[in-house]
DNA sequence: ATTAATGCAAAATCTTTGCACTTTC
DNA sequence: GAAAGTGCAAAGATTTTGCATTAAT
């Protein structure tokens, strides 16, 4: 929009990651990004990312947000987090984490902190390694909302 | 088929089952009882029952698999295992336990003993309190089945 | 120019529903 | 014979796919 200045920092910072991931900068690929990164770490699902794009202006097809999601999550941007039979959730946050699952409202939470442990972790079956260990702690409750 | 004789034990138990869940002793639900239950813990999705029922000559409708499936979850006969999006697990086992997931097929087992422990299980936030807590070990793997 | 990405609508999956028919109590 | 359960096919929901169009290198 403003080419005599240089592009603003958010703008730079997302291109920078999908030049990082080895994903074409696109239209639509720079607003998932912005959107998904520039504010913490995130939750989202499919249906609430294209409405957040919506809301911002931006126009994606849902197909193309099927395609991000799942090109960002192989590039190891994004990290699909199972949590219920029907929905795919994802997470901007790519560590090893755990989450908090309010089983009333669906919405999904990181366990802050990284302090939990398994302790006596099976051994794998023979010529079988871990490839994730998922620790879904389902709250339900009393649930005013902060 | 022989009623000279009582039923034949397994029979009683699959009916007894019922009974003692309030659930009335159908055809299709004694079908269902026994092949879940007969043979030690099972994991099953409703297309793999499904199967398994036509297989033992039993026929019983998706749909009933189906109600079946929630209607033995709602009582506490079965227990259900979410691993995947899309597809939905059920457990014959419904103590508290744990699994793997053998990604490459699909397989689910539990994970023997009850040794897996959760250290620094994080406190639930406020008026929440917790539901369950699932923890399941992916595998991957030079997967040569035994 | 070449190659990749997007969008649309159609298809595929898995699951649920509505309603007439059947079975259990 | 009430009440509950079953089966079918149709409808829902979410995700994937095929292919023509558009954009990025």
């Amino acid at each position: 929009m403003n080419r005599t200045q240089g592009p603003e920092r958010p703008f730079r910072d997302a291109l920078q990651r999908l030049k990082a991931a080895g994903l074409r900068p696109t239209r639509q690929r720079l607003a998932l990004t912005r959107i998904l990164f520039e504010n913490g770490h995130r939750h989202v699902t499919a249906e609430t990312l294209h409405a957040e794009a919506k809301t911002a202006g931006v126009d994606v097809s849902l197909a193309t947000i099927y395609n991000t999601l799942h090109q960002f999550t192989t590039v190891g941007l994004l990290r699909e987090v199972v949590i219920d039979t029907g929905k795919a959730y994802f997470d901007t946050n790519t560590d090893d984490h755990h989450h908090f699952f309010f089983e009333d409202s669906g919405r999904l939470a990181d366990i802050p902190g990284n302090d939990v442990a398994i302790a006596n972790l099976p051994i794998a079956p023979e010529g079988m390694e871990v490839a994730r260990v998922d620790v879904v702690i389902r709250l339900r409750g009393a649930g005013r909302l902060s």
